[in-house]
DNA sequence: ATCGGGACCTGCTTGC
DNA sequence: TGCAAGCAGGTCCCGA
């Protein structure tokens, strides 16, 4: 299940394969992904990869002909192969590259999406996207003037891609319980001071498990090279009915939009 | 405008 | 044992 800081591990682990690379041809075994692979992408033949940047959490490839967007939904992963390497279930794309090997999109779940923008344009699913978490322009101030009036709990809040991108639901937890503040109070109600704590929790969250996945990805090219997780640490995603780490006290489970939460009901306020 | 709920999809876990 | 229900999760869409 990516969060951004598996994106962005995934990002710079296919770098360096796809860059100035070839796109000699695309092949697609499934196109009903989250939305269908438009056949922009399908025909792309000889597309020369110019970038390879990321936007919350989708994987741009810039080529010379137009803009390949890529999402991992929750079970989408890309892997550098040999070409002929046979393709299991749910290998749904192939990207051909003229060094020989090529990119695989697999997602046994479809929820990931193939989408194509020409260049110069931003694809309409990334107009009305909020700030990355890690820049300047997501701040404490900023997150407290978003948050007026607003009667929505904190916890989808801080999901919301308006108003800042690549907080899913296991960072969302952590980052709450990091910062002491209940996930369903309104978000509205929160002071900025408590706000500047939360900040520095998704800051911290997130630059943790990204320092993690860095790791694991020395060798991209490995067919069993998934991208690691960030399975330590985790205080309470997963961990309902344990003791807090904190206090001790088992925590609790809430629902937010059909979400799971865990909380401690005694270090969060 | 804002909010909550449903839908999408499949594999793994849980329960009868 | 076998099968069905429940759950996971990012994002869009719709109705209130």
């Amino acid at each position: 299940m990516p969060e951004l800081p598996e994106v962005e591990t995934t990002k710079q682990g296919i770098f360096p394969y796809v860059m100035d690379e070839k796109i000699t041809q695309v092949v697609v075994r499934q196109s009903q992904l989250r939305w269908p692979i438009p056949n922009t992408v399908q025909q792309l033949a000889n597309a020369v990869v110019v970038a390879v940047t990321r936007r919350a959490k989708f994987i741009l490839l810039a080529t010379d002909q137009g803009q390949v967007l890529i999402h991992l939904g929750m079970t989408g992963a890309l892997r550098i192969l040999p070409q002929g390497v046979a393709p299991g279930k749910h290998d749904h794309v192939d990207f051909l590259l003229s060094s020989g090997l090529m990119l695989r999109y697999t997602d046994p779940r479809r929820f990931g999406a193939v989408l194509w923008a020409p260049t110069g344009e931003q694809h309409a699913m990334l107009q009305h996207l909020g700030p990355e978490p890690l820049s300047e322009e997501f701040s404490a101030a900023y997150l407290h003037a978003q948050a007026q009036g607003r009667s929505k709990a904190i916890k989808p809040f801080i999901m919301d891609n308006k108003i800042v991108v690549g907080v899913g639901n296991i960072y969302a937890q952590e980052a709450l319980f990091k910062a002491g503040i209940h996930p369903s109070r309104a978000a509205g109600r929160i002071s900025l001071a408590r706000y500047q704590a939360l900040h520095q929790a998704i800051v911290a969250v997130l630059n943790a498990a990204l320092a993690a996945g860095g790791t694991t990805l020395k060798d991209f090219t490995k067919a069993d090279g998934q991208p690691g997780y960030f399975q330590q640490e985790l205080a309470v995603y997963g961990r309902a009915g344990e003791p807090c780490v904190n206090c001790a006290a088992p925590l609790k489970k809430a629902l937010h939009g059909q979400r799971s939460t865990v909380y401690c009901g005694r270090c969060q306020r």
